[in-house]
RNA sequence: GCCGCUGUAGCUCAGCUGGUAGAGCGGCGCUUUCGUAAAGCGUAGGUCACCGGUUCAAAUCCGGUCAGCGGCUCCA
């Protein structure tokens, strides 16, 4: 199996080089930079001055792909000494490569996170190598691979030759700064795919197909959750009845787990004096993505609220508290504002206006295992009623000095943090270093129906805050002591959550979460009277799980249609339950409820109860 | 913010190299009252995203703006 992975990793990476290699016999002055080996493919970085690839060559790109395949020449590997490799470089005019033999040259390496490993064609002198923490500060020789007319610095490994490198389809261009530094040249990202056998590359393909049915925005579209305008604005969505349906049980439900559990409902306004953000600090590090208000009566300068945080704090503090008022919890759910880079917006997943369901406990350092406790136990049932499954991750600090706070309380904290997820058995993985600056946190990452992972709900220890808004309480001895704040998010923002959970269900929502739970269709308008004793039963049926006082809702499609029409748009709409009912269902008091799995026959009578029991 | 692509009727899309727009579905009207994924006929919808330019002539070419998509960078 890892023989296979890695022939696959060496047929994408060959596939990179022929990339590189078609596009030079297409424009002979490109510059490359790096074509590494990606997830289900590879991309090769390239600048072509002021030519621009777009999808549009990729046929004549492929074309020349395949020509070189089919010359299936071989991959030969060579060495030259770094100093011949940079008169090599300069002699082809690649500017990229010559900036990369520099820094293997200079430093033995550059670091990972800054350039791409795979590209750096490394040979490092005997005795160095494996360790994080290298001495050497030059490289000896590097490697180079050659195929037909193209060479290139290359560490390898490769395909033994150009004919053995599966099947593979060009996907897209995009802009990709050169290191990853958005100071640097932007150069232009040629993507592919790629796997071992066309069956491989085919299933892929669909795969995204189906990916792309159960897209969020397209079905915010088909089942008419949520629209954008443009007079509106960019990453503002606003959402229509059935969305608001939607977005009002998700936030209900996660209020009602935290009310539970002893937290309050507290409201606070959507702008705010700068000088909140000052004091909590947030003014300095994310001044520039606030939206900026301005008043015509004072010389306040304001802002729309991009988080809650210190809104909660200042009611903590507009009261003396004792240490057996604590914890105090609150809960908003409330919308925040955030001036994201246009660029960063998309559907529903990043937005300008998104809504939190925020929580924040304000605590004794010894009750946060308790608290932590019980927020996870909302989240594990939450996540489980919509059949989610659930990953943790334990960040905590490292031993840098990027973090604030009693280290003595961190340390406390982190123990307290990871018992209460072992206790609640969830899965979970440490990392250091990862930690927010105030505190250490837990993430939480829900994998959907088709298996990709989306990070949701959060929790966070601050320790920095309280301390800046000097939140106190007395001790049982009297003395000031400053608590500990516990923020946590179930949903995480409202608006995301959606995307994940539209996306996992592909729009089959569950019964008790589908905007419209169901819907009585006619066969002729015989039978609209004993509709009528229908419709007043279901008004009457009051659904307790896991929501309280959920009404049914339904509607009636009693229009001049063919049942099969009927069906049709019903079921294009994914609307749980359909009750069809005609002359027969009304001679025998019965209705006929169609299901998405299956079609059977209850009496009215019974109706209510089917429907409890859904 | 940066790079690339895209923007035609409510929806999905056609409209080649410039000669002032078309289909299917949906809507509306009439007929049909029909038991499990689209009944029949008829009919109305468009400043071709917006602004400006080139041209005798622009949906089509050029520039700008707005918006969407795919990435890069970022994410309290």
């Amino acid at each position: 199996m890892s023989d296979q992975h890695d022939e696959l990793h060496a047929m994408r990476h060959s596939l990179a080089h022929i990339t590189a290699q078609a596009v030079q016999h297409l424009w002979p002055n490109a510059k490359f930079g790096v074509g590494p080996v990606v997830e289900n493919g590879f991309y090769y970085d390239i600048d072509l001055g002021d030519t621009k690839i777009s999808e549009a060559n990729f046929g004549k790109i492929e074309k020349e792909m395949r020509k070189i395949i089919a010359a299936n020449y071989t991959f030969d590997r060579s060495e030259k000494p770094i100093d011949e490799a940079l008169e090599w470089a300069r002699a082809a005019n690649q500017p990229y490569k010559i900036e990369l033999l520099n820094d293997l040259k200079r430093e033995g390496t550059t670091l990972a996170s800054e350039l791409d490993a795979a590209m750096m064609g490394m040979e490092l002198p005997a005795g160095i190598g494996g360790s994080a923490h290298q001495e050497v500060k030059s490289v000896v020789d590097v490697s180079f691979y050659t195929d037909g007319d193209f060479t290139d610095l290359c560490r390898g490994p490769h395909v033994e030759s150009t004919g053995r490198v599966g099947a593979f389809k060009l996907m897209r261009v995009a802009g990709a700064y050169w290191r990853g530094n958005e100071k640097n040249p932007q150069m232009q990202r040629l993507y592919g795919v790629a796997f071992a056998t066309q069956e491989e590359l085919n299933q892929y393909l669909e795969m995204l197909e189906q990916a792309r049915l159960r897209d969020h925005r397209r079905l915010g579209k088909d089942l008419d959750l949520y629209t954008m305008s443009s007079l509106v604005g960019s990453g503002l969505p606003m959402f229509t009845p059935r969305g608001t349906i939607l977005r009002d049980l998700a936030s209900q439900y996660s209020n009602q787990l935290r009310q539970q559990r002893g937290f309050q409902k507290v409201w606070t306004p959507h702008i705010t004096k700068q000088d909140l953000y000052e004091a909590s600090g947030h003014w300095a590090k994310f001044g520039d993505e606030l939206f900026l208000v301005t008043s015509q009566e004072t010389s306040d300068k304001m802002a729309l609220k991009p988080m809650n945080c210190p809104h909660h704090t200042q009611i903590f503090a507009s009261q003396p508290r004792s240490y057996r008022d604590m914890p105090v919890r609150y809960l908003e759910t409330t919308t925040d504002y955030r001036d994201e880079k246009t660029g960063e917006l998309g559907g529903l997943n990043r937005v300008r206006s998104l809504t939190q369901d925020d929580s924040h406990v304000f605590a004794r350092p010894d009750q946060i295992e308790q608290e932590i406790d019980g927020l996870l136990a909302s989240a594990r049932e939450l996540y489980g009623t919509l059949g989610m499954k659930l990953r943790v991750r334990l960040s905590y600090r490292d031993d840098t000095d990027a973090y604030l706070g009693d280290k003595e309380l961190w340390n406390s904290a982190q123990t307290q943090l990871k018992a209460a997820v072992e206790k609640n058995q969830l899965d979970y993985f440490e990392q250091d270093g990862e930690a927010a600056f105030y505190g250490p946190k837990i993430d939480f990452m829900a994998t959907d129906a088709i298996g990709r992972e989306h990070q949701v709900a959060t929790v966070q220890l601050d320790f920095v805050q309280p301390e800046r808004f000097k939140l106190q309480y007395a001790d049982n001895e009297g003395n000031s002591q400053t608590p500990v704040m516990i923020h946590c998010a179930l949903l995480g923002s409202i608006e995301r959550f959606l995307s994940v959970f539209i996306e996992h269900t592909s729009g089959w929502f569950p019964f008790w979460s589908a905007p419209e739970q169901l819907r009585i269709l006619t066969i002729n308008d015989t039978v609209l009277d004993y509709v009528d004793e229908i419709r007043t039963i279901l008004s009457d049926t009051i659904l307790m799980k896991p929501v309280k006082y959920n009404e049914v809702r339904f509607t009636t499609d009693d229009r001049n249609e063919s049942l099969g029409k009927k069906i049709r748009e019903a079921t294009a709409m994914k609307i749980p339950v359909q009750l069809i009912v005609g002359p027969k269902d009304k001679e025998v008091r019965e209705v006929s409820v169609r299901t998405q799995s299956a079609e059977e026959k209850i009496t009215i009578d019974n109706l209510a109860d089917y429907l409890k029991n859904l």
